[in-house]
DNA sequence: CGTTTTTGACCAGCGC
DNA sequence: GCGCTGGTCAAAAACG
């Protein structure tokens, strides 16, 4: 039965850009770290230029499911939850364990909905899935992914 | 014993 | 400039 997950998609292309008070998919902030590094003793490429670094394509969904974390074959390390505003539920990074492989999501419950996970994918896996999984597979043929703009 | 989760601290961007 | 919010790091605990 893959009525366990049943897509929906309130504000499929609104992912684009949305304020950071959109109830409507309840994006994140796009901030993620951005031009600067570490402080890393080597800093052999300075910046100079306002780059903004948001080449990460990003894409989100909602599902309907019992469980936080979907099985999308891959295998994920969780780095760190956060609460965040005007959400009694968490919100959980996740980091793709593959080594090279730096595709980062997100998972969170909609307030109100709490059957609905909203699950955030951030740029693109170098490596084929280790375990093939029908439920996610179905997703994957709804999804639209949008590579950098 | 190796790997993952947990949890607080730290840091950067943005708004006021 | 300060405070708030969000994202990541890292050390220890938890789990197999």
């Amino acid at each position: 039965m893959e009525d366990r997950y049943q897509m929906f998609f309130p504000c499929s292309s609104s992912v684009t850009k949305v304020d950071n008070s959109t109830q409507c998919g309840a994006q994140p902030t796009a901030s993620s770290s951005s031009s600067h590094q570490n402080i890393n003793t080597n800093e052999a490429e300075k910046p100079k230029s306002k780059m903004k670094k948001e080449r990460e394509s990003r894409f989100s969904f909602q599902t309907r499911s019992q469980v936080d974390i979907l099985d999308d074959g891959y295998r994920w390390r969780k780095y760190g939850q956060k609460a965040v505003k005007n959400n009694i539920f968490p919100r959980s990074y996740y980091k793709c364990t593959q080594e090279g492989c730096r595709v980062k999501k997100q998972v969170q419950r909609l307030l109100g909905d709490e059957g609905v996970v909203v699950t955030t994918y951030q740029g693109v896996h170098t490596h084929p899935v280790d375990k093939p999984s029908d439920n996610f597979h179905h997703i994957l043929t709804q999804m639209h992914i949008f590579p950098s703009f």
